[in-house]
DNA sequence: TTAGGGTTAG
């Protein structure tokens, strides 16, 4: 237990009787708007000499603060509430949901149960700490409870039980609850739908919606969040389009999870038209709203836009940084991304483990090796940081990148933990790009052990095998890969025009413009032909099944995109194009040429970066 | 007192 933490200002003399009323209430509104804990202590002092150490109004605020205020004292709070005679439940209720543990809120429950009694007002609280801490068996100990003491007909005991059954992942029993409630409200609806879309019930989660009796913006965006969250972006914009028709007002939150769609997708035009939106109707930029803002721009290939963005920001969290870091690591701008790391760290503002892994991320795409070193090992000496299995696969990454794969190999062997997948496979690209194919069939195979369902591994090592003529190795991984059922990811890209996303499957024509792109890829790659484009078949394997033979390189979807660009854009624009899996070598040879020959700045983000081809070159300086 | 938004290596 704290010592306590009282101050006694002066021995002033006691009021007189009548006076007292009027001290305590002035005392009770001043611990309302109390900030700080030696104001806290003022007060406290002052209810102590009013003889008032026993009345749970005043009592009952300090502890509020004690409990629930960042730099309050809950060991304190609960001294505290051990020296009221007859605690009411207010004071209870705002301890119960202030513990950090559900453990620790059960028992002091209990000792509620014995000093006081609960109100409607007490399983919320009480849920509060148990759905953090995902306690099942606590929650359900409070679920009877809720019926044996008669608090079944309480929405706000449901709405949260609900809430608690979804944190558990236990969406039947959550379901259970909800029908069975007497009465329901909006909250109830909007709590099922973000729980069901949280835990990929998605489908379920729409009829719910679609089913409501009444709806607010707060269920507008549980849904639209949550067809983001499982990447249904369309089905996103549809209902988007659909809650603006029926004239509910975009609010933050909606703004919020509609640019996080646009940063998954690309889709810049549909960005900024929400960015702008929100400045006309001035809507106010709060870390979060900033970082996302920031966020999509960076996702959708305008730095500069989103840098803007950063430096107006008033009020900057620690994720504004990590964001803007990290958008500066995925374009290339190694040096640029380190020089704001300096800058964060010269502001006073402490970086988590986030930050260093998009710090280390950053030296890893621009081939800064020695600065990544250093800050890996910064990191642990000055950050107290302890690397987590990412930090490991980062720096496998850099090292391996750079060619120097026994050093990246003895990273992997003094990890304090097994590598995963994520590690093994950041050496096995490293093996790939360095052509050391012993080092990286042995990673290979124990790769996709690890991670048998990811068929990117199988076609990484099968790729291994074909680059130097080890048919049978290849064909045999892909046969594996067959039997075991795994399928290709099959390449797509997309393209924003005119607030309308344009989907490219590799070797597709369902597009309407099929023919037309088509022949403009063709006649692309006749015209690089004379800059010396000759196809890079290294990525390609020779086994190939039927569908595959008829997709050859050629038309590969990033080339129908750069193609559908080219036909449908004006001389001098940008094409930006989002790719689901990483360049391949040939288009990348070839978005080179067709930035010089066409004249055209072409922007890729494939699944690991920025590709930014301009005037025949690449901003990634062919590193990746 | 209950429901909605942000950053994360390859």
């Amino acid at each position: 237990m704290a010592a306590p933490a009282v101050v006694f200002v002066s021995p002033a003399p006691l009021p007189r009787p009548s006076t007292v009323t009027e001290h305590r209430r002035a005392t009770l509104r001043g611990l309302d708007s109390c900030r700080s804990m030696p104001e806290l202590r003022q007060y406290h002092s002052r209810l102590i000499r009013l003889g008032l150490s026993e009345d749970n109004d005043s009592v009952g605020r300090l502890i509020k603060f004690l409990a629930l205020h960042p730099s309050g004292d809950l060991p304190y709070a609960l001294h505290l509430l051990g020296l009221l005679p007859r605690p009411d439940p207010f004071v209870f209720n705002t301890l119960l949901c202030a513990l950090p543990s559900p453990a620790e809120s059960l028992l002091l429950y209990s000792d509620m149960l014995l000093r006081s009694a609960p109100n409607s007002f007490t399983f919320p609280s009480l849920l509060k700490p148990i759905s953090a801490g995902r306690d099942i068996d606590a929650g359900r100990q409070v679920h009877a409870h809720v019926l044996k003491l008669g608090f079944h007909p309480d929405v706000f005991s449901q709405n949260n039980l609900i809430r608690f059954y979804f944190s558990c992942g236990l969406a039947v029993d959550a379901r259970r609850v909800f029908d069975t409630m007497a009465r329901t409200d909006v909250v109830s609806w909007t709590t099922m739908i973000s729980g069901l879309s949280k835990l990929g019930s998605v489908d379920e989660a729409r009829e719910l919606f679609d089913g409501m009796p009444e709806r607010n913006s707060v269920s507008w965006n549980a849904m639209i969040a949550g067809y983001v969250q499982c990447g249904r972006f369309k089905n996103a914009f549809e209902l988007f389009d659909r809650m603006r028709t029926e004239g509910i007002e975009l609010d933050k939150f909606v703004a919020a999870s509609m640019l996080a769609a646009c940063s998954r997708m690309g889709a810049l035009e549909q960005g900024e038209w929400i960015h702008g939106h929100i400045e006309r109707m001035g809507i106010e930029l709060d870390p979060k709203l900033g970082t996302t803002i920031i966020d999509m721009y960076c996702k959708c290939g305008c730095l500069d836009e989103a840098f803007k963005v950063f430096r107006g920001l008033s009020c900057r969290g620690l994720s504004s940084w990590n964001c803007m870091i990290g958008g500066l690591a995925m374009h290339g701008h190694g040096k640029e991304a380190v020089k704001l790391f300096d800058e964060m760290m010269k502001e006073g503002v402490i970086p988590d483990d986030i930050t260093l892994l998009n710090v280390l991320s950053a030296c890893a795409h621009a081939g800064l090796v020695s600065e990544g070193r250093r800050y890996f090992n910064y990191m642990v000496g000055e950050f107290r940081i302890e690397p987590k299995m990412e930090h490991f696969g980062c720096m496998v990454d850099l090292l391996g990148r750079a060619g120097l794969l026994d050093e990246a190999k003895q990273v992997i062997q003094e990890m304090p933990m097994d590598a995963d997948a994520g590690v093994l496979g950041a050496l096995l690209g490293a093996c790939k790009i360095h052509g050391n194919v012993d080092l990286g069939e042995e990673i290979g195979r124990r790769v996709i052990e690890l991670d048998p369902l990811n068929s990117g591994r199988y076609v990484l090592l099968a790729n291994l095998f074909a680059s130097v003529g080890r048919w049978d190795d290849a064909a045999q991984v892909r046969r594996l890969m067959n039997d075991r059922g795994v399928n290709k990811e099959p390449g797509c890209s997309t393209i924003e025009m005119g607030g309308v996303v344009s989907e490219f499957i590799a070797g597709g024509k369902s597009h309407p413009q099929a023919r037309e792109i088509y022949a403009m890829v063709d006649e692309m790659l006749e015209r690089i032909k004379s800059e010396g484009y000759a196809p890079d078949t290294r990525g390609v394997l020779h086994d190939m099944d039927e569908e595959e033979k008829e997709n050859p390189l050629y038309y590969h979807s990033e080339k129908l995109a750069i193609a559908f660009g080219l036909l449908n854009t004006r001389t001098g624009d940008t094409i930006r194009i989002t790719k689901n899996l990483r360049v391949c070598r040939d288009c990348h040879a070839a978005s080179k040429l067709v930035s010089k020959v066409f004249d055209r700045e072409i922007i890729v983000r494939d699944r690991n970066r920025f590709h930014r081809f301009k005037g025949g070159e690449c901003s990634c300086r062919d590193y990746w």
